[in-house]
RNA sequence: GCUGGCGUAGCAAAGUUUGGCCAAAUGCGACGGACUCAAGAUCCGUUCUCGCAGGAGUUCCCAGGUUCAAAUCCUGGCGCCAGCACCA
């Protein structure tokens, strides 16, 4: 079975690719709809996980496009970067899996050694994912299928960069950057694509304190807490070896020669004699900012690779530094453990339970941490970390400040006023250092340079951010918890680094063609690029007639054009750029949260007038196995099923619909095949389904209907609502909700109507023509499937149903739902009844009772009533309700008159008791069907009492009758009228 | 670290913004039944506990609180997950 959908599948991809779905024209004052996905890096190949977000895209493409708007879908590939140089990297050391793909794909022997390099692995990774793509059943418009590595993208994307260069949008300043003294730029990523060890490291910036020599030299200690000086007792300095002069700004400081590396790498300065600890260690120094004299002692806690070389001693606040001291010799163990000054408090009320555990009993912070966690002594390190990262947190979180200048100020505010008074009078130094050892991966340890004039995008810059969030305001962001979220991302989006020295893909920055722009900022306005690129493939633009000139003229209607291209072209490519812009909507997985989305409205919003800028973004959430994100650089022998597999196995409708409805779009979906087939069944349910209906079928028109029936009246606006609901979750980019109507709702709705007993052909023919059109944005090769057998055409340009396609009948709707609760009611009653049931008699409420329950609502929402005393009270005055006022309290306690307050405007006058008996006839077969009862009858509550023994009839409402269940063997207990 | 998300019956997942018709939709699974030579599909029933009259009890991570009323609001706690740090 599952070959042929395979080959069915192929066969309406074909067909749809012979009528040009894909192709968008540009039709001046007709409707159009823009979107892309952002577009997938080259880094290896596609698996089923990816394909969530692509499907969701086409689905929406496909929605709009049955409304009749012309729409523009294009794809392109982003090659830039570092995946593809990474990709050949793999084919270059025959990594056997890479090899195994690529024979897959069709490479053979002969062609591996050209794909060693990254431009043709990448394009030939490309290829592979357009493949994909048209296997799904994207119809995207492929004339504008453009890599970023192509020539005339890079084109574009210089003159992108002139262009916001020449809007103040760029800036230069320093930078401090990961670089491999031995291979260069580096970059630090969990990835490790560059790198041996050390992915996960980030950046620190330590605040190095010059302690002063009584020679006029200074120490510098380096830590990261800088305001803990005021705590400071002692100078810890290396067990043996020599500290090193460091010059700079007219100073001579004493660090570690890695320390002073670091140092001439990040700052500058130069290098000066070295001075052995030994000949130091007699001596005092003096603390900055405090002007503190104290000793210079030796510690194993001094390691010489991190920070400068030598570390003041806080032992109030650094459990290691408390520790340390402990093991010092007496008498200068008492004498500094009596000066741990204590500078902050930790309020109670604000620490976790697990802190206050943490601080409790005599001394310091840290000597109380110490002695909670049992920390041994120096060599104990994992304790000891413990305890350090433990007290490091709590006081930075929770700490205000007690000393002298501070008071009352918290920990984190002190540390940067500490840090910049430090820095600006006292000779101060920043040094960075990654948080764990980062080794590059031709073995050499990589360090921070400095870089003095690197390139930046100014997204901190406080207009344009403000520009962005203006156009934030009138976009449609889907879901809505990104909606919310994006403005607080925008809050913090800082300065990006543009561009950057290093080995990968990219266009050369136009100002310093020595750096490569880097691989997001080429990727953000890209989709004005789609227009123009089908220029290009036409062989209607040339490369080289691609100038600054011609975009700024294209895209912001500035200058002349240059004049390189003739004024009919130009002004051609300039009307369907506005004609397909603004882009509608950009379509990407989470991981595009705050990396991709961001700068893709920044760049907009600088380059192009409001008008013209984005309307919607839409965020999908992924497939995962087991919690962990599977992406292309993620698989691993099968994590996932490769694509091939997946569609073979459940066809590319199958994982439509799974994609579609097993979760929602801002969920991640762990990826489950006994599910995933299980839709792929219901999808070829839906196809057996439908397919009957539509036999005969030659237009989507309608034909008008007489609907007599309650049946049929019912199914028709039950049909109507169903498909109104369809298209506002469609409308909404709701596809949940939409495959959950389409795929559940509406086949229980046609099993519902036949067991009913409705058998309408040409209703039947209605339903099928609107749920063939409702199943094709989803699952568009079984739409046209079943369609095929009859004269309909392509279901994919059908006009999708519109909200008006079936009558609504609202009398039906209120009939069907009465008809509902008293099925309700039946079934719990004979849920607790045990015994064989002979007859269901049903008892109508009589007339006074409907005059009650008007007079009822109608004081409750007059506001005359609102308790059982007032309730009497009103209803006494009733003409028509005299004679039953012994009557009135039981029946008044059948309702519930709290609820009665809250819903009573809710509710419909009640049905006159004769109509609601005709109801109930009519519904006899059906009940007698439904509960396999031999006998159902409806007799009224007044001329009943005979056939009702145990006095049920009393219970009757309005709309809600009574019921009494007749065992087969009572005897004697049924002169009933019938 | 920064920024988010999540915790609902066997599983998945609605419901939470706007408290009440919520023992809590829907789907799947499981069990029982009808149909069938049989399977699939379809249909019916059960799927927190109790109940031979339409009901009662105990539930929506835990503990408090607000309220006539809490899955929903507030406070605190526990647990899980994700994104980001020049990575596309």
């Amino acid at each position: 079975m599952t070959g042929e959908i395979e080959s069915r599948e192929r066969a309406w991809q074909a067909r749809w690719k012979e009528v040009g779905l894909g192709k968008a024209r540009a039709q001046p004052g007709h409707p159009k709809f823009s979107l892309v996905f952002a577009y997938p890096g080259t880094s290896g190949f596609m698996h089923v996980g990816h394909m969530r977000g692509y499907t969701f895209a086409d689905m929406i493409a496909r929605f709009h496009r049955m409304k009749g708007e012309e729409v523009f879908f294009p794809a392109g590939i982003h090659a830039s970067g570092l995946p593809a140089v990474i990709f050949a990297g793999k084919v270059a050391r025959r990594d056997p899996d890479t090899i195994e793909g690529l024979k897959h794909w069709g490479a053979r022997d002969e062609d591996l050694p050209g794909l060693e390099d990254p431009a043709t692995a990448s394009r030939f990774l490309a290829r592979t994912y357009w493949k994909v793509w048209e296997r799904f059943g994207l119809i995207l418009d492929e004339s504008a299928n453009v890599s970023t590595i192509d020539s005339d993208y890079q084109q574009f994307i210089r003159w992108q960069f002139l262009r916001l260069e020449r809007l103040g949008r760029l800036v230069q300043k320093p930078y401090f950057a990961a670089f491999c003294p031995r291979s260069g730029p580096v970059s630090v990523d969990p990835s490790e694509t560059d790198l041996e060890r050390g992915g996960n490291a980030e950046i620190v910036a330590y605040t190095a304190l010059p302690f002063r020599l009584p020679d006029g030299r200074f120490l510098l200690c380096a830590t990261l807490r800088p305001e803990t000086v005021y705590g400071a007792t002692n100078v810890w300095v290396p067990t043996e070896g020599s500290l090193f002069e460091w010059s700079h700004d007219g100073r001579t400081y004493l660090v570690s020669e890695t320390g002073r590396e670091k140092l001439l790498e990040q700052v500058g300065g130069e290098r000066g004699a070295d001075v052995a600890v030994d000949a130091l260690i007699t001596q005092e120094v003096e603390a900055p900012l405090t002007g503190e004299k104290m000793r210079l002692l030796k510690s194993p806690l001094v390691d010489p690779h991190v920070g400068s070389g030598a570390v003041m001693s806080v032992p109030a606040h650094a459990p290691a530094d408390w520790v340390a001291v402990q093991e010092l010799e007496e008498p200068t163990r008492s004498l500094l453990a009596s000066h741990a000054k204590v500078l902050l408090t930790l309020p109670e009320e604000s620490l976790a339970p697990s802190e206050r555990e943490l601080f409790r009993g005599d001394g310091p912070p840290a000597a109380q941490a110490v002695r909670s966690l049992g920390v041994k002594g120096l060599s104990d390190t994992e304790r000891l970390q413990e305890a350090t990262e433990r007290v490091y947190r709590a006081e930075h979180a929770h700490g205000v400040m007690t000393v002298l200048g501070h008071e009352g100020e918290s920990v984190q505010r002190a540390r940067e006023r500490v840090a910049e008074a430090a820095l600006a009078r006292v000779g101060a130094v920043e040094i960075r250092e990654f948080s764990e050892p980062v080794v590059c991966r031709c073995g050499e340890t990589v360090i921070i340079r400095k870089v003095p004039d690197q390139w930046f995008l100014a997204y901190g810059n406080g207009g344009w951010k403000d520009q962005v969030r203006a156009h934030l305001r009138g976009m449609s962001v889907y879901p809505a918890e990104y909606r919310d979220e994006l403005p607080r991302i925008l809050d913090w989006f800082e300065d990006r680094p543009a561009v950057r020295r290093g080995k990968w893909l990219g266009t050369p920055f136009p100002k310093d063609p020595r750096w490569i722009i880097e691989p997001i900022a080429d990727s953000t306005f890209y989709p004005a690029y789609y227009v123009v690129r089908r220029f290009v493939s036409a062989g209607k633009l040339k490369v080289e007639e691609l100038t600054p000139e011609f975009f700024d003229y294209v895209f912001r209607g500035e200058g002349d054009g240059g004049g390189h291209v003739g004024s009919d072209l130009l002004e051609e490519v300039r009307r369907e750029f506005l004609y397909f812009y603004p882009l509608d909507l950009n379509l990407g997985g989470k991981e595009h949260k705050r990396v991709h989305f961001p700068p893709f409205l920044y760049n907009h919003v600088a380059l192009l007038p409001p008008e013209l800028c984005p309307r919607g973004i839409f965020v999908n959430w992924w497939i995962t196995r087991d919690q962990a994100k599977v992406s292309k650089k993620d698989i691993k022998g099968g994590a996932l099923p490769t694509v091939d597999r997946a569609l073979s196995d459940l066809g590319a409708d199958g994982l439509r619909l799974y994609y579609a409805i097993a979760s929602t779009s801002s969920q991640d979906i762990e990826w489950d095949l006994p599910s995933a087939e299980r839709y792929a069944e219901r999808a070829q349910e839906a196809l057996r389904s439908v397919r009957p209906l539509l036999e005969g079928l030659s237009s989507w028109t309608l034909p008008s209907l007489e609907l007599s029936t309650h049946v049929d009246r019912w199914f028709s606006s039950a049909l109507a609502g169903a498909t109104r609901r369809a298209r506002e979750a469609f409308e909404e980019n709701d596809l949940r909700s939409a495959a959950e109507v389409v795929y559940v709702e509406i086949p229980g709705l046609i099993r519902r109507y036949r067991a009913k007993g409705g058998k309408e052909a040409t209703l039947l023919r209605g339903a099928g023509s609107l749920w063939v059109r409702l199943l094709s944005p989803i699952t568009p090769h079984l739409a046209e499937e079943a369609a095929s057998s009859s004269g309909l055409g392509l279901v994919a340009t059908a006009p999708f149903p519109g909200p008006d396609v079936l009558p609504i009948f609202p009398e039906a709707m209120a009939r069907e739902a009465m008809v509902d609760l008293l099925e309700d009611d039946v079934q719990s009653l004979l849920k607790a009844w045990k015994s064989p049931v002979a007859e269901l008699r049903v008892f109508v409420a009589s007339g006074w009772k409907t005059e009650a329950e008007r007079a009822l609502l109608d004081a409750f929402r007059g506001g005359t009533a609102h308790d059982l005393g007032s309730v009497m009270k009103v209803l006494r005055t009733h003409e028509t309700l005299k004679s039953h006022l012994p009557d009135l309290p039981a029946w008044l306690k059948l309702y519930d008159l709290r609820e009665l307050a809250v819903a009573s405007s809710k509710r419909g006058p009640p049905l006159a008791p004769a109509e609601e008996q005709a109801l109930w006839n009519e519904s006899v077969p059906y009940l007698r069907e439904r509960f396999g009862l031999a006998t159902v009858s409806v007799l009224k509550e007044e001329d009943a009492a005979s056939a009702d023994p145990k006095g049920r009839r009393l219970r009757a409402r309005p709309g809600r009758p009574a019921l009494f269940l007749v065992e087969p063997a009572t005897k004697g207990l049924l002169p009933g009228p019938r």
